[in-house]
This record gives structure tokens, sequence and C-alpha cells, in this order.
DNA sequence: TTGTAGGCGTTATCAC
DNA sequence: GTGATAACGCCTACAA
């Protein structure tokens, strides 16, 4: 840091200093440059060399090539992430806690945006296979096999590949507890078009709480399609009493919906949704949602990844929690 | 692609396949591999032996080692992005485009969030620049001297560093307009806590079309921070009649703020954004904005960053068009 | 038309 | 304690 607070500018420094170059600022030989800022001469290297030697690097703005090392060691130093969607507020915060994880190992996260096409997802690997990262973060889909490195799998739990998913089990058993307890009978579910294990979870326990499997609806992550999906729901002769939607963005097709047909929330309809995306507090009547850490899953992602790219054991399926926040969307239901 | 359909899978490949393995399958020298892969072998090798070391390549699924490249030509081949925040969509659509543009010319992205902490965007640059990449995309602020590596600033014009932004003049224009055309003669403004030029313009314009200074007030990018500033616009002894924000998530608080104060909108208040993020439109009443290609601004940026590192010219500023989009939340103001 | 050789900047194994 | 020296995998003169 530079005396006046601000970070040093190391503008004058040569783009391209060697290892070399400091070596003959601090009269000695590369490898010992190497040794010292390594770390690796420990007790080997005398304190006045090793003294020399960084503040040869200091002054001549050193950084060490990633590219020459990583030929050497054969590792980059990074991973790489493949998100659904970055236009969703939950995977940039996943995204960030990843980032915070990576950099606190010296590592850096190279993300791929499949923008909901899963049949890129592949594709997408191997772009970063090629950009040869160390190890990958992944949704959903494992493909492992081909990755050739160490993967982790985020909301999806494949057999044989360490994964970290989000309680989905007890998130949606806290929402339609929810709703029951306010005397709701008639469940609608807006469910995701995506097929993942966490919405396969959630479509179980919906009709573990007895939801019908008729009052089910797929849609796709958009506020449009989640109102058509919503509007087919409404328009039954005997339309639910309350819906739960996969998450906060069909919830909010199903506002959209609501409006539509002039169905007030929540007297009409109560809605809850899953996430707790920061819009959710804005809408008006502010939604009642499943909330969890999303950061702490990318970052509880990331640790576990990079145990997994050192070699070390870890543990094979690791959970998030989740939390129910009650808003103004969900009202008690009358007869 | 396999003949089902699928991308082959490599899982067989030996994850270390060089090129001298293809030249030895293929009965070749290493570096004429190297001729034959990088398509500088045009005319200068036979048809024969062409084709025998595509085929060895691919039945080793050969893959070139970046490191290796990246250390022998100096180039990575990998631009950085540093973004604001992960978190807002608006973001993310950036960085779709620009992923896109980059995917196109065999470019990876290196992403860093920032979470909105400008103290952080050199170290951030910092940080991509050990991670060698061949460019950056960065916002508004430049600290191009110590990049050593091409920049390109969105959002900001500094001098010297070519630079893609949005037409915020213009959009700052037509939201101003739209509301004097409906009678509105007290505006106020919610803006950007955060300094930049495309927040210092728009409030130049603001004042230009005669807002008042003292109705002015300073955001963070949150939905609780700008409704405590729009409070403080609505609690004044003359408050506005319509609010002008810098973004949708600004006018997300005052939407919040006019709730806590039973302030209805538009009736008792017309509200304008700015970004056209995807929510904008299931608020209650949808809200009026100024919409912009986001995706194209991250697609132009890093198509622009793409010729500067190929050291060929290119405009120093480029511009994206916006738009008025007129929704619910601005209505006509009597007397 | 193809092969040989040198070096990009590191790390790591040895000698000294 | 420190310094030669040999890879890592690829690109590219230049030689054949």
């Amino acid at each position: 840091v530079h005396p006046h607070g601000c970070i040093r500018p190391i503008a004058d420094a040569d783009p391209r200093v060697t290892s070399i170059d400091v070596a003959r600022r601090a009269g000695v030989s590369q490898s010992t440059v190497s040794l010292v800022l390594s770390g690796k001469g420990r007790g080997r290297i005398s304190a006045r060399t090793e003294e020399a030697v960084r503040r040869a690097a200091e002054e001549l703005g050193y950084r060490p090539n990633v590219a020459a090392r990583a030929l050497r060691t054969g590792a980059a130093r990074s991973i790489g992430l493949v998100v659904p969607d970055v236009t969703n507020p939950v995977f940039g915060r996943v995204l960030r806690g990843a980032q915070a994880s990576a950099r606190d190992a010296g590592y850096t996260v190279m993300l791929v945006d499949v923008a909901n096409d899963f049949s890129w997802q592949v594709a997408s690997i191997e772009a970063l296979r090629a950009a040869a990262v160390d190890g990958f973060l992944s949704f959903r889909v494992a493909a492992p096999e081909q990755a050739g490195a160490p993967v982790v799998v985020l909301e999806g739990a494949p057999a044989g590949v360490p994964s970290v998913i989000v309680d989905a089990e007890r998130g949606t058993d806290l929402a339609l507890g929810h709703l029951r307890e306010r005397g709701h009978e008639r469940l609608g579910h807006v469910a995701s078009a995506i097929e993942a294990p966490t919405f396969a979870i959630r479509a179980e326990r919906f009709r573990a709480h007895g939801g019908d499997e008729r009052l089910e609806v797929a849609a796709a992550f958009t506020f449009d399609d989640a109102a058509r999906a919503a509007l087919e729901l409404l328009d039954r002769p005997k339309p639910p009493t309350a819906i739960f939607c996969d998450d906060d963005l069909l919830a909010g097709g199903v506002y959209l919906a609501a409006r539509e047909r002039g169905v007030r929330i929540p007297e009409d309809l109560s809605v809850c949704g899953f996430d707790d995306l920061d819009f959710a507090r804005v809408l008006s009547p502010p939604l009642t949602t499943i909330a969890f850490d999303a950061e702490a899953l990318g970052a509880t992602a990331a640790r576990r990844l990079l145990t997994a790219i050192a070699g070390e054991p870890g543990p094979d399926r690791e959970v998030v929690p989740v939390e129910l926040v009650v808003r103004g969307s969900t009202a008690q239901q009358y007869g």
C-alpha cells in the first residue's frame, strides 16, 4: 500500500520483469529467487539473502508469470464455474461466494454462462477444460468423466461426485406447511420447466403435502412464461387458493397473471416463492418466500472443490439450510 | 459431434496428450503438427500429411496446452471483466454479451466482481493482471497505466482510452421530457451515490430540465438505501410530484418508501427508472423506465477490446442507444 | 515439403 | 546456504 493510502501504482514497473531480473538485481542466482519467493527456502536461505531478494522483487515490481508456472507445475490455479443464467441474481450471489473462497486460496474463477440452454453445458465445460482450469463447479449436471478434473456439483447430487445442495426438501415443507397452516387446501404449484434434482424434490414434497398433480404447471424461468402457466391455473374451474413457486421469478409471473385476471393477492390468492430474490420485498404485496444464503452455497462449493483439487478427502454432500420468510403474499384462507 | 447427436465424449482421451504424441502417431515431426494445427502450414504441407496429422490429433483427443502456448506466444487469449456488482442483472447481461463476443474470437472471460466496493477495483485489476489476461473491460474507472494491457472502459470516457457508454444524456432527456409532458414541474431525483460519468451526466441533464438541486438525493444501489433517500424527498414540505431514478433498483426503493407513507403511484407520485431490469414490469404499477441493450454494451466493448489487443485501430468511443418504455408508473399531473 | 533446434519463465533436483 | 541444470509443451526461424 502506498503511503498515501491508495494501492501502490506499479505503472513504472516493466511489464515483464522475470525472476532472472530479480536475481541479477539481488546479486543471487535465479533459483534462489524462486526458492525465496515460493517460501520453500525456509531455513535454508540466509536472512540477508532473503531480504535482498524480496527487496529486489519489490523494487522491480516483479510478478511471476502464471503461464510459465502453470506449464511447469501443471496447475493453473483457476477454477471454472458454469452457471445456468448469470442474469439471475441468485447465481450472481453464488459466483460472489465462490469467488471469495477462490481468492482466499489464490485461485481465480473462470465463469461461463449457459443462458439456460443446457445443451451448451457440456460444450462449456469443454471450453473451460481448454482454458486449463484445475476443477469445475457445475450446476446440476455432472459431466464428470469428460471433465478429467475434479468437479463439485451444485444443486444436484449425482453419485460419486461431491455436491452442495440447498435444502429443497425442508424449504418446500416449510412453504407448504405454512400454506396449510393458513387454511389452504387447494394448492397449486408453478414448477420449473428445467429438470433438476432440486425441482424433482419439490414436486415430490408438493404431492406428499396433498398437492394435486393436476394443479401443477411447468414454466421456464421468465416472468412471461410463468404468467402463462399461472393463467392456466387461475382459469381452471376450481383454481387453487394458494400457489407455491419453485422460484421467485416464477412467483413474479403469478403476480402478473393475477393482475391480468383481477385476482387479488393475498385476499383471493396466496403466493409463496423460493430463493428470496431482492425484488421479492418490493413486490406488492411483498412476497413470502424461502430464503437461503446463496453466497454460502458458492463459497462452500468452491472450498470443497479446492480440497478435491488438493487431493484431500472431503464430504460427499453438503447442505445449505433454508428459512421461511413470511411477508404479505400469504393470508389466512377461510372456508 | 457424435453420431448420436451429442457432443463426442472424450472421456477415454488421455488427459495429457501432447503434440509430440500426435507427431509420433502421425509419423511426422512435432513442428509439422504445430504447423498443421495452427493453419500456418497452408500450402506448405502436403494434403496427405495434413490429413494424417489431423486424424492422429482427433484419435488421441489432442488439446493444445494453453499454458505452454501462452508462455510461448505471450498471449493468454483471455480477457478480464471487472463488474461493480454481479448481482445486478444488468451486469449479468453485459457479461453475457461480452462472453459471446469473446467466445466467437476464441477468447475466454475472467470475471471479477467488486461487490460495489470501488476501492477493490484497482486491486482486482491487479489480480487479473496476475492471471495474465490480454486486456481488460472495466466499468467507469480506467486504471489504465497500471494495466499494462489494452483496456476498454464501459460507462465512462476517460481521455485516451477507448470506451463504450450508454446514451445517458438522451436517456435522461427522454425520461424528464416524458415527465414534463405529463405536467410535472416539481421533479425529484434519486441519484446514485456512486460517482461516475454516466451519473454526472444525468444530474447535469436533470438540472437542465429545470430540476431543483434541492430535490436531489443520493442512494447506494440497494432497495433499502434508496427507500431511505426517497423518504427524505417525500417528507419535504413540498415533495416532488415525480421522481426520476438513476436505476430501477433505486426506483424499487421509491416504491417501498411510497408504500410506507401511503403515497399512491402513479396517482400521487410518478416514478421513472433507468435500465429496464426485468422486475420493473412486475412492480405494481409496472415501472416506466429507460431501456437499452445491455448485452450489446458487453458485446461491443468486448469486440472493441479484441481489436485493441490485435493492435488494430478502432473508434475511441461507441454509444449504445436508449429507449423510453412507458408503463404504469407515470401519470398526468393536474394543477 | 518437412525436420531441427532454441527458448518462453518457472519449478525442482541435484551438486557444490 | 546457494547455484547450475533440466524439464514443462508449444511456436517459429532456419536448415535440409
